[in-house]
DNA sequence: AATGAGAAAACTTATTTAGTTTACAAAGTT
DNA sequence: AACTTTGTAAACTAAATAAGTTTTCTCATT
């Protein structure tokens, strides 16, 4: 039987919940009720699950943006709903879960294989160019550059929320940061649509 | 100096954001910006240190219930805004501040001392007595076998709660117990009231 | 019967962290 | 100016904790 997966999931919830640190591999085995012996046989070692956790999370999450994106009305709306998808995903993340990242982890970041990528940074572009047919950011922008604002916005949200350097960024601070920007890329309609949605 | 109560303070807010076990020393001190013999030089070891800060945290709720309780036109009122703001308490609480509650100090709530209390479990007579003075609960109640009934049910709410044994009890499902029990005590009049507020 | 997959638990070893000790610096006091 | 106090900074020790390993046992499948 492949473990593999049921491993991940519940890793996954545990770290979320109480941190990386906190969840040693006996709870994690006594939760799965398998022995520590077979989640070694699958994994490495810890660093190699918590790879294997980030990358799950990273797969589920683009999933839902998708889904997010191709079941809106226009580029806005998904913006709203993603932001609200965050905001909850943040909410129910522990502090001792971004320290531990941050504390134990970082290098992953760096790593050069780039195996393992900031949550919500990518398919900035899709929204970006579907924003222009719609008719809602601007024309003249520079779809590049903006991408890359976009992402580097995204980034510096990430860098701050998922690793917050002690004086945390709250996801209001992010999620304003965030719509002014996208204000400043938008037309008149889009602008409404951001104020009209802003409202709720 | 007395530095006393400014460690009290911020280990209370790191406990309760990062976990007891999570938040080494070191840590505590860093962030005080003093040093760690400073911390020692007060309390003894973490467990003492642990134990002021439960001991502070349960004077403020204590606090907070009074002013509540006087403020509120009627003992409903006082016990929505009281559900409330335990919700939010817990909502703000690391679960791995409770884990470590369960894991390492479970003592500390059997001690004989009985220095350290249940939170939130205190003044439950004040409210019945007023509940009935107002017309808000049956006058056929005895007061004294519904105030240790209260506290079981504030004190099991607590137990899964601050203390999940795993299978975790949402605050709604607190919430929802804890408002049931109070309809099982309550006149025609209290239970207008517990509709009206329950609605919002 | 034989193989294999995993449970259970004891074990080793590395890391972490509580708690101590030391050396030192600034500030006030005599 | 010497002395005392109060605290910092940092190195240290010792205990505990948790990662990772090994062994033994069991049960299901071929």
């Amino acid at each position: 039987m492949d473990y593999r997966q049921t491993i991940v999931e519940e890793a996954a919830v545990m770290f979320r919940t109480y941190g990386i640190r906190a969840v040693t591999m006996d709870m994690l085995a006594g939760h799965l009720g398998i022995s520590k012996r077979t989640i070694y046989e699958v994994f490495r070692d810890k660093d190699e699950l918590l790879q294997g956790v980030l990358k799950w999370m990273k797969e589920k999450q683009a999933e839902t943006m998708k889904k997010i994106f191709s079941e809106s009305a226009n580029v806005i709306e998904a913006i709203f709903k993603m932001l609200d998808m965050m905001g909850n995903h943040l909410q129910n993340m522990s502090p001792a879960f971004q320290m531990d990242m941050k504390r134990y982890h970082n290098e992953m970041f760096r790593n050069p294989d780039g195996q393992v990528e900031f949550p919500y940074s990518s398919s900035n572009s899709e929204i970006i160019g579907r924003g222009i047919k719609e008719g809602i950011f601007r024309k003249d922008i520079d779809v590049d550059i903006t991408n890359k604002c976009l992402l580097e916005v995204a980034k510096m949200s990430n860098d701050k929320t998922v690793f917050p350097p002690d004086d945390y960024m709250s996801k209001d601070v992010v999620r304003t940061f965030y719509l002014n920007y996208l204000r400043g890329i938008s037309t008149q309609k889009g602008l409404e649509l951001i104020n009209l949605h802003d409202k709720k």
